[in-house]
RNA sequence: GGUCGGGUAGCUCAGCUGGAUAGAGCAACAGCCUUCUAAGCUGUGGGUCCUGGGUUCGAAUCCCAGCCUGAUCACCA
């Protein structure tokens, strides 16, 4: 039980007792008190006014006082309005921590075998251009929910799926063809996935130049798009590549593992990975013989033209078009083919989508579908929808080359964050293997923390100019914290001090102490909160606010002089707790922790 | 036009299951390195919480209306 159930069992027992009512526990209202006033815990005491008939002040009193002589963890009690503050004992607190520090694990639970699955749908990537911003912020908040699921008891299946099919893969194979003189990878010392992405902007470019010139010829916009040769082609590639054509298989499976070599080592680098990768190449068909059989139960209907429609007027949205009248799939179609195709892979509770908000309709109707077809998980999947990111100047836009690259900017974040270091002298006193990776994780854990710590659903704007802070309410100011208590547990072991197993009862610990291993202890519900919210974000708000309090506390204290031996081994590990659960929480948003930076 | 988001300090964002004087960071200014690493700490200034109604002991938070803004409403994916 913890102290809070405790003392509001107290609270129910003395409202009881005091004014002969049962109020619901619901109704106790017991919030952290804030920091300007004495006190851990707040009951807010304006229900119970009409249960007392007496004003808010002489209630919060009569009850602070019949917590003070029957709860033995109430130590005292101050009014203000209708605020009743709660001290909490000092051996409550040293009880909790030693019960924290018991658990290596506090606050991250282990899946059991019966354990619900959740698979989580992030990144799906088109292979006809590298990763940008966007996308970074897709790996990163489908990462971060793997992982804060998991630290929920959750069973967790990763999955990407990967657009590798279409015209717009066509465009960019016709472009090397014609153009490309046989350049690879490695002939252009380019990652694959840039090298790809070159030809798709070259085919553009072409295909703007040709209708130009078509215009020019005194067609119209539409006529000359009709016209296009290049586009005609790109068609013919693709009519091509369905009908199985051997060469032009040949080439896209060569073009395309260039594109995956450079996607590896972009998911690398940003510390991302899968379970299960699926392909649209291969599951583009399935869908179809769903949607048929929807069609024959009388879910969907038939037009005269043959194609398939599903009506959902009924459900406050539109018609919707299944299958086109010469029997090919839409979209839709192969997303209710791959949540088939997925659920006979794997015995999937719950299914995640971690795609932008633009397509919100889209599953919204997806889940209809689902549901209607029988699906069982349709009704209750779950589509994370995440804002836009922007720039500044406004939106990314590839055709006015504002489009801010994910590995660029990676290394512009490692880059910087060496600079950093160096500027500090950080790096002096290293040998270059403690060096190491220090650059990278710093660089990546502040770009990784920027995203995250804004709220998934609202769009949000990105300076890459200013870069990203590592000042302030940023992922280093937490590594540099962590980095900074490594260092402290480090030196104590070198003078031969080891931490204690448990703290003994009586230590003089000061508020700001107690209230800091209540902030520890909040760890297990932010966790269980974010699962259920979503939220990595929740997690980012969290650390920050632990670590700053452990900042300000103890900036100005050495603990390893400490005079009262009791006093410094209660120091010690708390601030182990505190680096124990900043390296938890961080690790749930996929960033790494320097042992020193 | 229909549907769904968002509107909080100069900027980037928290807070939103109703609770005390609305918080951080950045930017500006003033201090602090014999203390655990100054990627830090302390302090000052900065607000019609989009507007107007309503609900109540109490509203940034809930409800209604309006304004601004974004997404979407394709036989694209």
């Amino acid at each position: 039980m913890t102290i809070e159930q405790q003392i509001t069992q107290s609270i129910i027992a003395g409202i009881q007792s005091l004014y002969g009512n049962e109020v619901p526990a619901e109704q106790i209202q017991l919030q952290k008190t804030k920091k300007e006033f004495k006190g851990h815990l707040t009951l807010v005491v304006f229900p119970f006014l009409r249960i007392s008939k007496k004003s808010p002040e002489i209630t919060a009193l009569e009850i602070g006082a019949y917590l003070q002589e029957h709860e033995p963890a109430v130590t005292g009690y101050n009014v203000i309005k209708g605020f009743l503050n709660l001290t909490i004992a000092s051996i409550c607190w040293i009880d909790l921590l030693n019960d924290i520090h018991s658990q290596p694990d506090f606050g991250i639970k282990q899946a059991t075998a019966q354990a619900p699955l959740v698979m989580i749908e992030y990144s799906s990537p088109n292979t006809n251009k590298p990763l940008h911003l966007g996308h970074i912020r897709n790996n990163l908040l489908g990462f971060s929910l793997a992982e804060i699921m998991k630290a929920n008891g959750y069973k967790v299946v990763k999955t990407n799926i990967v657009n590798d099919r279409g015209i717009h893969i066509c465009k960019s194979m016709l472009a090397w063809e014609k153009w490309g003189n046989g350049e690879t990878p490695e002939s252009a010392g380019i990652k694959g996935d840039h090298l790809i992405g070159k030809y798709y902007v070259l085919f553009d470019q072409q295909y703007k130049q040709e209708l130009k010139e078509l215009e020019a010829g005194g067609l119209s916009k539409e006529e000359a798009e009709a016209k296009s040769s290049l586009m005609a082609e790109a068609r013919g590639m693709l009519r091509k590549w369905e009908a199985g054509d051997e060469q032009t298989r040949s080439l896209w499976s060569a073009m395309n593992s260039w594109v995956y070599a450079g996607f590896d080592k972009t998911y690398k680098t940003m510390g991302v990975d899968f379970d299960k990768i699926y392909y649209e190449s291969e599951t583009y068909l399935e869908g179809k013989d769903e949607v048929l059989r929807g069609v024959k139960e009388g879910i969907f209907y038939e037009r005269a033209d043959a194609s398939v429609w599903a009506d959902l007027t009924k459900d406050g949205l539109d018609e919707k078009l299944l299958l086109r009248a010469d029997g090919t799939s839409v979209y839709m179609t192969q997303d209710i083919g791959t949540a088939k195709l997925r659920f006979d892979d794997y015995p999937i509770d719950k299914m995640i989508y971690v795609v932008g908000n633009e397509q919100n309709y889209h599953f919204q109707v997806l889940s209809i579908l689902l549901d209607k077809l029988g699906f069982a998980f349709g009704k209750g999947l779950v589509h994370f929808s995440y804002g836009m990111v922007e720039l500044p100047e406004g939106k990314m836009k590839s055709r006015e080359g504002t489009v801010v690259d994910a590995d660029d900017l990676m290394d512009e974040m490692i880059t910087t964050a060496r600079e950093i270091s160096q500027e500090l002298g950080k790096l002096d006193e290293m040998t270059p293997e403690e060096a190491g990776d220090i650059p990278h994780i710093v660089g990546l854990g502040s770009l990784k923390y920027f995203i995250l710590k804004v709220d998934p659903k609202k769009n949000m704007t990105f300076n890459p100019k200013e870069s990203i802070d590592f000042n302030g309410n940023t992922g280093s100011f937490i590594q540099y914290t962590y980095a900074r208590i490594r260092s402290v547990l480090r030196k104590a072991n070198e003078q031969g001090i080891i931490l204690k197993d448990v703290l003994p009862a009586s230590i003089p610990i000061s508020e700001k102490e107690e209230n800091l291993i209540q902030l520890i202890a909040e760890f297990a519900t932010v966790v269980k909160e974010a699962g259920t919210t979503y939220s990595p974000a929740l997690i980012c708000n969290y650390i920050y606010d632990l670590v700053k309090e452990y900042n300000q506390f103890y900036h100005a204290h050495s603990i390893l002089r400490e005079e009262n031996v009791n006093l410094k081994d209660f120091r010690l590990v708390l601030s182990a707790n505190v680096a124990k659960v900043v390296r938890s929480g961080m690790s749930l948003l996929g960033i790494e922790v320097p042992e020193r930076m």
